[in-house]
DNA sequence: CCTTAAGATCGTACGGTGTACGGAGCAGAC
DNA sequence: GTCTGCTCCGTACACCGTACGATCTTAAGG
């Protein structure tokens, strides 16, 4: 569940951790804001935020728990500082040849696999994000595939929010899909099949029609299995359709997304 | 963050839970499952789910910690039973009269409103979700938006799934921006005040042209204060553009969506 | 070389969490 | 009257983040 992840500390204090320098190992332990921060990750790209705990950190690091917080001011900031850390691994290739919509897509694709990569992303809340180094450096690249085909700059942020908040919703979808089996020990067919007969003792198909028709036919379109793929490909293509719709009505000279659609 | 807070009991034992019958109240303590999950309801709206806990909800109720536990075999199923009680509360009215588009939009904002009511919903996994009346009811009513307009019964499933995606993510915005200030107890000005000076020393405008532009603009606009409901309103419009696209080029029948639009 | 101050390291402890376990008390069946 | 089964719940365990303060290491000053 969504705790406070974010945003809880000293903002000077997190801005210094954000925008640290190169760090000298410390001699006796080894330790560094860097070293903490990858290991932290790596735990929490296996098992969760929730999973990483100060405990473990120090024992992966082989230092004693306390020793964490001469580096870190809390789990707050450390998290603020992972995060910051993972969109800095990004890919942001030049981009200037190809049309807007392709390059939005490329956008959509590549934030949907760091969520991937990094579940616990999707955890932490984004209003008031840490203004890091990296997060600086993905709004610039983001916000350039939008900068030539006339909108205003207010409209261009809002295009983005849309687009982004769209990828982390069907992200969501795909890293929930990825996790519930492992979590259940039930894969998405045993579900189905022990939910069924309890379902079919109480759902009414003559109350709910439409319900009972669709949720068939969806079920039987992927054997049972949910397929966030394919949702995420579909609303992709929906999401860009409307943006499309609305750059076109802006903007009088930029003319459709693709030259020769 | 997310936690997993769902589908982690037996299924059997939660579909019984969430269609059980009316209860008569336990001579000894009055408790009954219906008492429990509306007082849990109350306690999450108020604190969110990491501050609903299994102590602090017998003690509203009067009863020992443990004595939930004769109701409900844990927090994960309770919580499963709280979120079809919300369902359970949103308004369907038959809007039989309207067009597919403003049909689409009343859910949207019914769906947003709910989520503003009990943001703990954003808390809680959807995939595999509990299975309870309240939530096939409201499957049944949404796909009836939706069964009139020439798709087929997968498309409608998709469609649904994207527009309620959508809508759950513009409210993680708006919920999370009412709730930073009351967490942090900074307002988004005071936190815009302290972070510009500490931003200006570290942020190159020659290096990141045009997330400086934007970002200023966008500050401009709404006095440093994010809109979320602004951001709201923008999106659901490119999303039902989005599918009014792919409505009209799937169905040729039934042409536009509003009809003297 | 000795002294002192600063910083790194971290053991212990506190208050919180969900819930397993087992005992106590009560109600209805026979 | 006795037994069986259900409700109620006190205690305890393992985990969490982190405040506090003791200890140890190292660098600087004289």
């Amino acid at each position: 569940m969504t705790t406070e992840y974010t945003g809880s500390g000293d903002p000077a204090r997190s801005m210094a951790l954000l925008w640290r320098g190169p760090e000298k190992p410390a001699p006796r332990s080894g330790l560094t804001v860097d070293r903490i921060v990858d290991t932290a990750i790596e735990l929490a790209d296996a098992e969760g935020l929730a999973a990483l705990s100060m405990r473990k950190l120090a024992e992966r690091l082989g230092v004693g728990v306390m020793s964490l917080y001469t580096y870190v001011p809390s789990k707050a900031e450390l998290v603020d500082v992972m995060l910051d850390a993972v969109l800095g691994r990004m890919a942001r290739p030049d981009e200037g040849e190809l049309d807007w919509r392709t390059r939005l897509e490329h956008i959509a694709r590549e934030n949907l696999t760091t969520y991937q990569r990094h579940p616990w992303m999707l955890e932490v809340a984004v209003q008031r994000p840490p203004m890091g180094p990296h997060l600086i450096a993905k709004y610039d690249y983001e916000l350039r595939a939008l900068s030539d085909i006339g909108l205003t700059e207010v409209e261009m942020d809002s295009v983005l929010t849309l687009l982004l908040g769209y990828v982390a919703g069907a992200a969501r979808g795909t890293v929930e899909a990825a996790q519930v089996e492992r979590r259940t020990g039930m894969t998405d067919e045993q579900w189905w099949a022990a939910q069924a007969p309890l379902l079919e003792q109480v759902l009414d198909p003559d109350r709910y029609p439409v319900a009972s028709a669709v949720g068939s036919a969806a079920g039987e379109a992927n054997q049972g299995a949910y397929d966030p793929n394919g949702a995420f490909e579909f609303g992709l293509e929906r999401v860009l359709d409307g943006i499309e719709v609305f750059v076109r009505r802006t903007d009088h000279s930029a003319g459709r997304a693709r030259p020769a659609e």
